[in-house]
DNA sequence: TGTACACAAATTGTATTCAATGCTAAAGCT
DNA sequence: AGCTTTAGCATTGAATACAATTTGTGTACA
């Protein structure tokens, strides 16, 4: 393709969507249109469909008359998504298994196959929208419209969350995610059988995996200093 | 107030989305821009937006390049529907009894009573409503935004599939509704009382009874003609 | 008679312009 | 000095005009 032709509506959607779910737009960003319509080349009114559209799908929040912002993370968001998450993955893995489709299943295999490169790249980005795929997959194989909307809802800010709690450097997350890739290959394996129980407890075990894994950064290991360092030996709280 | 003044935005998001939920819009219909722009009497552009913002909450579904249609059902919807629902439902009143705040709960019991005053009124549309109102502030209450957003779209599709498989004259669907109601007020108390076990199992009751009211419709009872009536005794399908 | 192509009408998408609203900061008042 | 008011600025919302896409219709041709 010769020279960078000027981007699409669905260009800028997807080029939004990628920046959120990364987290290079953070939580709570504002997001000025003017400046984004620049950016992308296009005029205000169809930018304002856009950021409308990614509204509609949880990624930005618009208030009346004072823009739009990157949709926030708040302190009781950790929670909320993991008391929801088992429960409709749950669901989602069973309706996998009962619906999915020989083509799907292929997709799904594909997937997995862009996820262990990831992992091996290093690339944390890279890691999170091929793991975000993967499960994107899985929620079509579904097919139950009404779980969807809330599905897609925790793929984003799993995403997110992945891009935030994570140490590249830890040995334990590399085992981590190692056992993550584990278990997708059991959830295609569950589901290539139609074995809807096994799917379904799977998808339990990927999240208390997944939490096991943020736990861990939330609450570390408390630093390693014995009695007569140089630290001072009390302090306040 | 003195003549009627020009609808704002919200106006119109109200108006429509109450079109949609009483099947005033049918499921399919098409949304002329310009039509609906002239009927509410502002320019296409806010009219779009109104319409981008009513497919991010699952009224409507646009197309690219060929307009919007009001969100159809499909012959899987009703099997979609009732294997969601319930999961997501007792997932909801779990979490309305741990989370209640007392303000709510007074705003539950209003709306309670709207529903009741409605089933006397016999306005089937209005009751249609009142029982969306109820089961919102329940949304509410839960509090999860994973949630809420395939709650939503459970309720917007329970007012429709209310509004199709109703029919006034039939007694049963009487005494169906006034259980439905003494559930509500059960699940009042459930919530009131903060006894999450039993408020997640009066919303496994409470879309088994609207279960029974929809197959009841679905599947009637054969009409009676015995041999030697006038009707013809053989018909090609 | 059926198909393919081309043209015309209708409808949606985009750009530009103008209006209204919210935010910031400086001035006036208590 | 601290609070309220008000004026200017920046940003969002709405309206109109224009462009592009889709759909329907008609005609020519196999």
């Amino acid at each position: 393709m010769a020279g960078t032709s000027k981007p699409t509506k669905t260009d800028v959607l997807d080029a939004l969507r990628h920046l959120i779910l990364v987290q290079e737009l953070a939580p709570g960003a504002d997001l000025d249109e003017a400046s984004l319509a620049a950016r992308y080349q296009l005029s205000r009114t169809p930018l304002r469909d856009v950021l409308r559209q990614l509204a509609g799908e949880g990624y930005v929040e618009i208030r009346e008359n004072r823009g739009a912002r990157v949709a926030a993370m708040s302190h009781t968001t950790l929670r909320d998504f993991f008391l929801a998450a088992p429960m409709v993955y749950g669901a989602i893995l069973r309706l996998a298994a009962r619906n999915a489709r020989p083509l799907q299943i292929a997709a799904l295999k594909e997937a997995q196959k862009t996820f262990r490169a990831s992992l091996r790249s290093g690339d944390i980005a890279a890691r999170a929208l091929a793991n975000n795929h993967f499960h994107d997959v899985t929620g079509q194989m579904a097919a139950n419209i009404y779980l969807q909307p809330s599905f897609q809802r925790l793929l984003i800010d799993h995403a997110r969350i992945s891009m935030t709690f994570f140490r590249p450097a830890d040995p334990e997350m590399a085992e981590n995610l190692d056992k993550a890739s584990q278990q997708h290959d059991a959830i295609i394996a569950a589901i290539e059988a139609g074995d809807e129980a096994a799917a379904a407890a799977l998808a339990i075990d990927h999240w208390n995996l997944s939490r096991d894994r943020i736990e861990q950064f939330v609450m570390p290991a408390a630093l390693d200093m014995t009695l007569g360092d140089a630290a001072p030996q009390t302090r306040t709280l």
